[in-house]
DNA sequence: CAATGAATATGACACGATGTCAATATTATT
DNA sequence: AATAATATTGACATCGTGTCATATTCATTG
C-alpha cells in the first residue's frame, strides 16, 4: 500500500534483473559489435535464465534502443538550438556552434555510437529512430533557412528543404566518420570548413 | 584441345549452373530484400543441389557482389568525368552535369540499388566495395577543387579534402533517398540546387 | 497463518538458416 | 575400358532465436 510500487519486492527484483541485463548487454555490444553480439551472451553475463530476457525486452534491437535513449535525447537537444541571426556573420557563428556540438557528440559517445551505426544498417527499429532524429534536424534547418530568406539574409531562389537536407547530410556523414575514427582532420577544422562553405553559398 | 575451355562440356555445365543461380539470386533479392533473402530460396528457384551454391559462391554477399559489378563500373565511369573549367560558371555547369548523372543512376538502377543499400548495412564485403567507390569520387573531387584553387577560381582558404568529402556526402545521401524513392523533389531540381549552393560557396 | 492468486523467472524445445563434407555423377584422358 | 579430373549433391552438425508450459517468489485475503 505504501509507495505503491517502490516497496514491492517483486517489482524491485524485476527492475534489478532488467538492469543487470541492460548492463550486460552494453558490455557485450561493446565487445562484439551489434551483429556478432547475441542475446545468449548477454544472458550468460547477466546470470539470468534464458527466457527471462524476453520478458523484459523483445530482442537485441529493443535492448539497444533503451541503451541509446540518453544519447538520442542529446541529439534532440542540439536540434533545438535557437536561431535568429541579424547578419550573415552571426548566422555563420550560430551554425558553426551547432555543427560543432553535433560533431562533438560523435567523439563524446563514440563507443555506443559505433554500435548504433552498425545497428542502423541492420535493424529497422533502430533505423527509424535515427531517421526521426534526422527529420527533426532537417525540419529545424528548413525553418532557419526560411527565416533567413524572409529577412533578406539568404538567397531566396534556393529551395529551403533541398538545401536543408543537403546541409544535414554533410553533417551526418561527417558524424559517422568521426564515430568510426576515420576522420583526417580535427573536428574544429571540419566544422568551420563545412560551415564556411555552406554559409557562403547560402547567405548574401 | 580446340578453344581450350569453350568446348569443355563440364566447364560449360558449370558456367550454366552458375548463371542459373545468379538469375535466381537476383529474383529472390528483389522479391525479399537482402536480409530476408536466403540461399535456400535461391537454390530452390535455380533447381540445383544445396551444396552446389557454395561451390560457385561464398554466400549471399558474394552473389550480390557479382550482380552489382556492372552498376559499380558505371559509378567509376561517372567519377572519371574530366574537369578543367575556365570560369565559375563553367565549373558549375560541369559539376551540375556530374551530380545529375550520379543521381540519375539511383533512378536507373533503383531496384538493385535498394538491395545494395540494405547490403551495405549488413555485409562488410559490400560495404567495402561502396567505400572504395566513395573514396574514388572524393579523390577526384579533391583534385578538381585543388585545380580550381590553383587557377584562382576557388577560395583557396578552404581545405580541399574537407570540402570534397562534404560535397560528396550530400550527393551520396541524396542518392540513397532517391533510391528509396523518398525524395520530394525532382532529380533535376535537387541537382541544380545543391550544385548552386556548392559552387557559390566554393567559387569566387 | 494457511491458502489462494498474481507477478516473475526459467530452460527445454521447435524452428530456420548456414556451411561442410563424404559420396556420387559426369566428362576427359590415357 | 580404366583411370583421373571436375562438378554436383543432400544429409548433417551447428548456431541463434523466440515461445511456452512449468516453477518459483511474493502479496493478499479470509
Amino acid at each position: 500500500m505504501s509507495n505503491d510500487k517502490i516497496s514491492d519486492k517483486r517489482h524491485l527484483r524485476s527492475v534489478a534483473t532488467r538492469q543487470k541485463l541492460l548492463e550486460a548487454a552494453k558490455e557485450v555490444f561493446l565487445e562484439e559489435g551489434f551483429q556478432k553480439a547475441t542475446i545468449s551472451q548477454m544472458i550468460k553475463k547477466a546470470n539470468i535464465g534464458y527466457g527471462t530476457a524476453y520478458v523484459h525486452f523483445e530482442g537485441k534491437e529493443d535492448l539497444l534502443c533503451v541503451l541509446m535513449e540518453n544519447v538520442m535525447a542529446q541529439f534532440y537537444e542540439i536540434a533545438e538550438i535557437s536561431f535568429f541571426p541579424k547578419s550573415k556573420d552571426e548566422a555563420e557563428q550560430i551554425i558553426n556552434k551547432q555543427t560543432y556540438s553535433f560533431l562533438k557528440m560523435a567523439e563524446a559517445e563514440r563507443n555506443m555510437m559505433q554500435i548504433f551505426e552498425q545497428a542502423i544498417g541492420v535493424s529497422s527499429v533502430i533505423s527509424d529512430k535515427w531517421k526521426a532524429i534526422r527529420e527533426k534536424f532537417i525540419q529545424r534547418i528548413s525553418m532557419d533557412i526560411a527565416y533567413s530568406q524572409q529577412n533578406g539574409l539568404a538567397r531566396a531562389t534556393l529551395n529551403d528543404e533541398i538545401v536543408a537536407r543537403g546541409w544535414f547530410f554533410t553533417n551526418e556523414m561527417y558524424l559517422w566518420e568521426i564515430v568510426r575514427n576515420e576522420h583526417h582532420h580535427s573536428v574544429e577544422e571540419i566544422a568551420t570548413t563545412i560551415t564556411s562553405l555552406y554559409a557562403t553559398g547560402l547567405y548574401l
